[in-house]
DNA sequence: TTGTACGCGTTATCAG
DNA sequence: CTGATAACGCGTACAA
């Protein structure tokens, strides 16, 4: 019943603090007795009261993880519950318990109130926009806090990929196999990766010697019915190859071509981005630039962490690696060689 | 710097119980020194830190959501993060805060300790198999909880959506349409929802006067790769339908068909289940049951609060209503005429 | 190495 | 209606 340090003192006859001292890993405590109270602790199923020690200590070891909860496109996108796995596995190891918080609009408890309850160490933001306002108020309060997703503010920390070296990666790889017309379904430009995915696509066409061309240019919103739609345009202006943000939108892109009478890879061409589980089994099997949600995350914690630790290091920024990984969608030399 | 009710009370000139009592909507105050407190509190920017408030009354407005986190392709299934978001806008509406609890094999905090650490006031569970034994210790110590998913606990509260009913609903719905040889693709079969679904397959089966066909059933993980592998072993039984009990295994089943250049409906009929996003944009687009996970997090999180209100409360099952949606995927009547 | 004593910010029980 | 005052369970100087 009364599960609580004095209880395990009296049980063992040494004091609350000597029982404080054992949880706490304090060396400060002979082995002989740190034993004996462990065994208690074992057997009474003690453990000690987070609130209590919050309380006492100023501390918690709790996060909040910031998700965008807006866009119902946006939780059904498997990007996010990667992410969520890769945080919640990186703080149960570190002992941390993470708190969900979906920056909805209309959502009663905004986050800067969450920050003044004492209950959050620190905050995992997955950026929903570009220097999302919500960001703002917890950079002034020198709240604890990583973005996933780059941000412009310069005191806080990211973690994100190349997103805009990704994207001039996946277009010149259509480049080069020797399409002459390609074309972007880009993301929803408040969001920061989609401009840098953008960014890197008309940089990859510039490089080419070419000239980037509105009409091949398509914003979505990175769901699977936008990328459809964006197709349908983009169709208009016969395109030989197209970059798809996100492979969502891609199967969007994928249907709407096929729907048109047209095939893939040989008259319309594609690439996605995310390499999510189902792009493998598209028809065809997607070329698309892999990113991996799970481990930004778990860097994501790491880094947050030691923010935590020490409140007043520099910010710091890291991108993570993507990888192109190439399968039909996209054909290949050869193919382009018949083609020709 | 000090958001404290101390801070607030030397602000306005009255105790901290008065300045408690506002926080709390207590009546007993006048209006005018209400009004007074409130103010300051507005300009002030305090809040109530949360875990004083944890130690001072026992309890605590956060509950733990517990998912299963093993299988990786759980958590990519549109449907967890539907269900947390449902969760968690309700919980915002409520004053509650929601931790996020993978219950991953190998996690560092077990359930039950979580519950000893007074942080949680209650568990939301999304049993990830039958009778799930992480269920047993929060049961036994009472702990208020709510399964996702049904469990024979008798002490456990639960909401679910009828599985069984809804599997032999999609199975009647193909046998009226006059398919003769309906398989199955299962879920795995210690997951109370995938048992139900093929107990519905049957129940529809034998209702029929036919009897159910091992040849005909495969247990599959609900992946879509699972999805296709079943279709690939079901297609030597040529069956002329399939009941699928998830979207993500029909996306697979159809890849399959279609490879095995067969057609869809004509050669063999698909129904689903879940009516993710992804259905509707199939090719054929997916007849399916239309379950609704983020309602079900919404219930189970008002039931969790109820139990919370009130411990002692007989426990609870609440079934939620699905919904057959026809598409493309399963033909009609008038195929099946034309097809005769 | 161990114990004492105080404080963390609230709630809650009393008086007034 | 309001104000003291004692818990709540723990961390942490400080003293022994």
């Amino acid at each position: 019943m009364a599960r609580t340090l004095e209880h395990i003192a009296e049980l063992t006859g040494v004091s609350r603090s000597t029982v404080s001292r054992v949880v706490n890993d304090d060396p400060h405590v002979s082995s002989a007795t740190r034993a004996r109270v462990q065994e208690a602790i074992e057997i009474e199923g003690y453990r000690p009261n987070l609130s209590a020690r919050g309380l006492a200590s100023g501390r918690t070891n709790v996060i909040a993880a910031v998700i965008p909860g807006g866009f119902d496109t946006m939780l059904s996108d498997p990007y996010f519950p990667n992410l969520l796995q890769g945080i919640a596995t990186a703080a149960d190891a570190a002992d941390y318990f993470v708190m969900l918080s979906l920056a909805e609009a209309g959502f009663r408890h905004s986050i800067d109130e969450i920050a003044r309850q004492g209950v959050v160490a620190g905050f995992l933001f997955s950026a929903g926009q570009i220097d999302d306002p919500l960001l703002q108020p917890l950079a002034s309060a020198k709240t604890p806090m990583v973005s996933i997703g780059r941000t412009d503010d310069p005191r806080v920390s990211y973690v994100d990929v190349d997103n805009k070296g990704s994207g001039r990666q996946a277009t010149n790889h259509l480049l080069r196999l020797g399409y002459q017309r390609v074309a972007t379904i880009a993301g929803p430009s408040f969001a920061p990766a989609a401009c840098d995915r953008l960014e890197g696509y008309t940089a990859a066409i510039e490089a080419f010697g070419q000239q980037a061309d509105d009409n091949l240019i398509y914003e979505g919103d990175f769901s699977e019915a936008s990328g459809q739609a964006g197709m349908r345009m983009l169709l208009e202006h016969q395109p030989d190859a197209v970059f798809v943000a996100s492979d969502r939108m891609a199967a969007g892109a994928l249907n709407e071509i096929i729907a048109a009478g047209l095939r893939v890879p040989e008259d319309v061409a594609v690439v996605g981005f995310d390499d999510i589980e189902r792009a493998a089994h598209m028809e065809p099997p997607l070329t698309t630039i892999r990113q991996r949600p799970q481990q930004m995350g778990k860097t994501a914690l790491t880094l947050l962490l030691e923010l935590i630790a020490d409140p007043d290091s520099p910010p710091q920024r890291i991108i993570l690696p993507t990888e192109l990984v190439v399968r039909a969608s996209c054909g290949s030399l050869q193919d382009q060689k018949e083609r020709q």
